[in-house]
DNA sequence: GACTCATACGTGTATATACTCATTTCACCA
DNA sequence: TGGTGAAATGAGTATATACACGTATGAGTC
C-alpha cells in the first residue's frame, strides 16, 4: 500500500510555521517601519527614503549598481526608490562619465529634508532602544548581520 | 547671532543611521524574503502567501480582521493579499452571517499546496536555523517580538 | 573598423504594504 | 419605526519590492 503521491504521509505540523525566521522578520519590519514613518512623517518622507537619502549623502556622487551593492537591495528596486526621490526634488540622477551609469547626488533641499529629518529620527530610533535595552539591541544587530550572512550563502 | 533655522546646529553624524533598526530589518527582511521564496518556487507561492495559508488553516473559517490581528497585518494589506490567493483558488472568501463580515477558509487546492510547500519550507527554514545556530535562532525571536512590543508601545 | 561579449541600466508585470475615504450592515435607542 | 453611531469591509492612491526581459554602451579581438 502506498499512500498517494499528492498527499503524502501524516498532516504536516504547521505550528512549527510560527518560529518561521521570514514571517516573523516581516510583521517586525511592518511594525517597526511604521514607527519609524511616523515620527518622520512631518518631514513628509518615509523610513526607506530616510536611509536611502543617508546612503546618497555618505556615499558621495555614487552609480546605481554600486549603491545596490552597499545597502543589499535589488538593482530596479532602489531605481524606482530613486525616482520617487528625484520627483520630489531630493536627489538628482545624471548621466555618468562611461555613459551608461548613472550618477545620483543628493541635492540641497535633499539636505534640507535630511538635516529636518534627522533629529526625528533619532527620537524614534531612542525610543526603541531604551525600550530593548543596550544589550538586546548589540545581539539583535548582530543576530540580524548573521541572518543575512546565512540567507546569502548557498 | 542666531543659526538659521532651516540649517540649526552643527551637521549631524549621519554614520549612527546605519544602525537604524527599521533600515537593518528591511534589509534583513529583504534577503531573508528572497530565501523563502526561492525555495517555495516549484509550488508557485511565496513565502507571504505561505505564511498566510498556515494563517488561514490554523485560524479555521475566519474574518479578515481577525486574520488582520492574528498576524499583526494592517486590514487593507491583507485584503490584497487574500483577493491573490482567492485568485488563484487557495482560499475561498465568502459573505458571514453578520453580512459585514468575510468568512476566509482554506479550499482544497489551497489544502494540496500548502502540503507540498511544506517540506520545502522546513528545508529553507532548516538552512538558516542550522547556519545561525539554536542559541541565536531563540535569541532573535525573543529580539524580534521586544521589538514589535517597542514599536507597538506608545 | 566590425564583431562579440560583458556591463549598467530601464521597463513591464506582479505582489506587498499602508493611508485615506466611502459604503454596507448591525446594534441600539427614543 | 426611524435615526444614529459603531463596526467590517472595499477602493483609490502611492510607495516598496523583485523577477524577466530588453536596450545602450564600453572593452577587447580579429
Amino acid at each position: 500500500m502506498h499512500s498517494s503521491p499528492t498527499q503524502p504521509g501524516p498532516e504536516p505540523n504547521y505550528l512549527l510555521c510560527m518560529d518561521c525566521a521570514g514571517f516573523n522578520l516581516r510583521k517586525t519590519m511592518r511594525v517597526v517601519s511604521q514607527h519609524y514613518d511616523d515620527a518622520l512623517r512631518p518631514t513628509g518622507i518615509r523610513g526607506t527614503q530616510f536611509s536611502l537619502l543617508v546612503a546618497v549623502k555618505m556615499a558621495g556622487p555614487v552609480t546605481v549598481t554600486q549603491l545596490a551593492e552597499m545597502a543589499v537591495m535589488d538593482r530596479t528596486t532602489l531605481t524606482r526608490n530613486l525616482n520617487v526621490l528625484e520627483k520630489q526634488g531630493f536627489v538628482a540622477i545624471a548621466t555618468g562619465t562611461d555613459r551608461r551609469t548613472r550618477r545620483v547626488t543628493i541635492t540641497k533641499e535633499g539636505l534640507v529634508t535630511l538635516r529636518q529629518a534627522y533629529p526625528l529620527w533619532t527620537q524614534a530610533q531612542a525610543h526603541l532602544i531604551a525600550k530593548l535595552g543596550p544589550e538586546r539591541q548589540q545581539s539583535l544587530m548582530e543576530n540580524l548581520s548573521k541572518l543575512v550572512e546565512a540567507a546569502l550563502a548557498r
